[in-house]
DNA sequence: GTCAATGACATTTTT
DNA sequence: TGTCATTGAC
């Protein structure tokens, strides 16, 4: 693909710090604008249509930013420009990333571009700016501002209490189910309670559902715990519960602008909507005329990339933007900066196989690079032993380590991976998977610390009653939690009498000490405090000690739990790191800070180490060289997403996103067997790969090319490897398998089928969902519909003028 | 109340 | 493969 010439090139270093860059000073006498005539460092080198975004004012503005296209940049830019203008201070800006990550970098980058004048910006998650706000306001609505947040293994754990006390699991209740639905309605901003009015409780089914929700609110609000969801929906039901506080919010946050629109979901969404909302003040006083009054609001997306649609994501959100917010600018941003052209052919080419979508087109100046490169392994070992062959290669050839990554569908994919890397010398690192927050003894003296912060914090409590062992085991727990709800006090108020509760002396001692323990942990963690609050590490150091907890792995028999041990010591390494980063932080929010941490904040750009990480977690990320394994059928597409709507879809997007990580070299792999829970099984290449047009791919080994001799020994072809050469002497480029015949046979432009006639009882092929039957045919005209059951997908309704499906038989 | 042994079962992606 | 829940012996 040519760029179109009548294109103005620009630097095509978009990603590297301009060196030209000069810190602009606001000087209060200068005018709005730069001088005429005069370069502007915040319009330098920026093309046309990211110059029209950086520059356009008015109340809503959509920039569609393909992959690369530049749109941090545009996004730092165009904040710059509204604080050095004077349209705005610091203050009045609200700007929502996806990780905290990209929040930190950039803040870094504003401020870098202002002089350093930057304080007082709320860049930040969604999740945390709502944490921000929920503190403040938390009085106002029954929670105190140490609230505990709890994440998903803490909801699940709940979730699996209250399954076990209802026993809902006889109605085929399981966590992971509940926890999905109660999370998706939560996202859809549908409450308990509202559930629980339009239940249907004829089916005993349902009204176990929605007593399990309500059951769990309760809890949640009795621990004064907000989940992940709550954060959000929380805050738009505080706002629209409390106008007042709502205003505040609105009238301070004059500019909100927020990344990865294609990802947010319904609660995200009025979230959004309630803060662009005039403050009624304006109402009152008859200032606010149309558009007036309400906060600007940027978005940026790529409705390419969308891969959260099962979190709740709602792609409409920023198809449908121009219709929400009427007299929207729409901004494309379709030049790529960071690809080279034959990844950015195969990444169009794949993309362009999912129908519904804009057609759109990225191109670069950059030029052909080097040929995608397949491989197919015998075994996922085989597999393995190639990508860690070729990331040695790279860096002979003076690629950094962590100028690589390797990407998979899902996280045990990493075990095979690793293995060969360990054995291969790959120094690497994985992000996300087991954290190190999930591990047993972090959390457990992460629950130390939340008791200590959040007295009403039961499911925190009940993790350290007996951790380590002290001889408090269910029945005394039971009769605790009962004196507490008889009594009508807190647990650790029913833990200090517990001599009331007639237990054995034994007993009796070691929840009063535990109790006593907690109370001059909490004393020393006290905001208010004399003197000041001690810091976390000597609240944790307390809390280890006095309990004993350390000293008992330490003296375990189990050689696994000296190195628990360690780990307990590394989390009071990071609480000593967080004091020296966050002077006067208090232990609230040190916890806030750990639960918020998303994989890839765990990034460290000069770690020298190349990054293992999921497809999901590699979103915005970029790097010169990408490794995506395991392109295989059942796993991208994911087994798991055949039967959701839209599922196969959204694992293209996300192949999509995988191939535009890379800069200049892509590797696809896949493997012939794949071992799963010790079987093995064969597998089958994805059917994406064929979507590729065989001319930008060399295959080392082609899926057709590969003989099953090796069946699955990797050992015998790592001893077959003399030095480092490969291990086909034969034809190391075999013939792409059939390619020609495959590739964009489906063309992408949205399709018509014109008034292809279809009746009931047609067979039809998908080119998504395979074969199938019609059912039935409703509606007229262009919005006629067929209502089809797939022999693998199950039924769906398709529009039968744009579906890409034909006729068979 | 604790511990060790056994067997069932699971792996999609995440703030 | 590895985690977990249940079981039965102390």
């Amino acid at each position: 693909m040519t760029p179109p010439s009548d294109r103005i090139r620009t630097d095509a270093a978009d990603s590297a710090t301009g060196p030209s860059i000069v810190p602009v000073i606001v000087d209060p006498a200068a005018g709005p604008r730069a001088a005429e005539g005069a370069p502007d460092p915040l319009l330098d080198g920026l093309n046309p249509p990211q110059r029209a975004a950086v520059e356009y004012r008015g109340d809503a503005l959509l920039i569609v930013a393909g992959a690369g296209s530049g749109k941090t940049r545009v996004l730092t830019h165009r904040i710059a420009s509204l604080i050095r203008n004077r349209e705005a201070w610091p203050s009045q800006i609200l700007a929502i990333t996806f990780t905290n990550k990209a929040a930190a970098e950039m803040r870094e980058r504003v401020s870098h571009l202002l002089g350093g004048i930057a304080e007082g910006m709320w860049i930040s998650t969604f999740h945390s700016a709502c944490v921000r706000i929920l503190r403040r306001e938390a009085e106002s609505f029954g929670f105190t501002r140490a609230f505990t947040i709890y994440d998903s293994a803490d909801s699940r754990a709940l979730i699996k209490r209250l399954i076990k006390d209802l026993q809902a699991d006889t109605y085929g209740y399981t966590v992971p189910q509940v926890a999905a639905r109660i999370s998706k309605l939560k996202n859809e901003l549908t409450d308990a309670e509202t559930y629980a009015r339009q239940a249907n409780y004829s089916d005993p089914q349902d009204a176990v559902f929605s007593q399990l929700y309500q059951e769990y609110a309760h809890a949640l609000q009795a621990a004064n715990a907000f989940d992940f969801d709550d954060l959000i929906s929380q805050t738009v039901y505080l706002f629209r519960a409390f106008p007042e506080v709502a205003d505040r919010y609105r009238t301070r946050f004059r500019h909100i602008l927020v990344d990865e629109y294609q990802d947010t979901n319904h609660a995200q969404y009025s979230l959004i909507r309630e803060l662009t909302r005039p403050p009624r003040s304006n109402e009152l006083e008859g200032v606010s005329s149309p558009g007036n009054g309400g906060a600007s609001l940027t978005v940026v997306g790529d409705s390419d990339q969308s891969i959260y649609a099962f979190r709740g994501a709602d792609i409409r959100n920023i198809v449908e933007f121009e219709r929400d917010f009427p007299g929207a600018e729409v901004v494309l941003l379709e030049q790529n900066y960071r690809s080279t052209q034959n990844i950015l052919s195969a990444a169009n080419a794949v993309i362009s196989n999912n129908f519904d979508r804009k057609d759109k087109n990225l191109w670069t100046a950059v030029g052909d690079g080097a040929k995608i490169v397949g491989y197919t392994g015998y075994s996922g070992h085989d597999e393995a032993q190639f990508v860690a062959d070729e990331i040695a290669k790279l860096h002979d050839e003076g690629i950094a380590y962590n100028e690589m990554a390797v990407f998979y569908r899902t996280n045990s994919q990493t075990r095979a991976l690793e293995e060969i890397f360990i054995r291969s010398a790959v120094p690497y690192r994985v992000l996300g998977g087991t954290k190190f927050y999930e591990r047993a003894e972090i959390k457990d003296a992460m629950a130390y610390l939340t008791s200590v912060a959040n007295p009403f914090d039961a499911l925190a409590l009940r993790r350290i009653l007996n951790t380590p062992k002290r001889g408090i085991g269910p029945a005394t727990e039971t009769q605790l939690a009962g004196f507490a709800e008889r009594e009508q006090i807190s647990y650790r108020e029913a833990m200090r009498r517990a001599p009331e509760l007639g237990l054995g002396p034994k007993v009796t001692k070691a929840i009063v000490d535990l109790a006593t323990l907690l109370d001059e942990a909490a004393e020393l963690a006290d905001p208010d405090r004399p003197g000041g609050p001690g810091r976390v590490s000597e609240v944790l150091t307390l809390l280890i000690e006095r309990s004993g907890y350390v000293t008992t792995l330490r003296a375990s028999r189990d050689p696994q739990d000296e190195a628990r041990a360690e780990n307990v010591e590394e989390l009071l390494a990071v609480t000593k790191e967080f004091a020296v980063n966050n002077p006067g932080g208090t232990l609230v929010d040190f916890l806030t800070e750990v639960s918020l941490v998303a994989a890839v904040d765990e990034l460290d750009d000069a770690s020298g180490t190349v990054s293992m990480m999921t497809l999901h977690t590699a979103k915005g990320l970029e790097f010169d060289a990408v490794f995506i394994t395991g392109v295989e059928e059942d796993l991208i597409p994911h087994r798991m997403s055949a039967n959701e709507p839209g599922g196969p879809a959204e694992e293209r997007r996300l192949f999509y996103v995988g191939i535009t990580r890379a800069r200049k070299r892509l590797f696809l792999t896949l493997a012939m067997t794949r071992a799963q829970f010790g079987e093995t099984s064969v597998a089958m290449p994805s059917r994406y790969l064929q979507e590729i047009p065989g001319d930008l791919v060399d295959w080392v080994q082609s899926p057709g090319g590969a003989t099953s001799r090796g069946g699955t020994q990797p050992r015998a072809l790592n001893a077959a490897r003399p030095g480092s050469s490969r291990w086909n002497d034969g034809p190391v480029y075999l013939p792409p398998k059939p390619k020609t015949e495959w590739a964009n046979r489906v063309t992408g432009q949205v399709r018509d089928n014109g008034d292809l006639e279809l009746v009931p009882g047609d067979r039809i092929r998908h080119t998504d969902f395979g074969e199938g039957r019609v059912d039935q045919v409703t509606g007229e005209g262009a919005k006629r519909v067929a209502h089809v059951t797939f022999e693998s997908a199950g039924r769906k309704k398709l529009l039968i003028k744009i579906a890409p499906i034909e006729k068979v038989g």
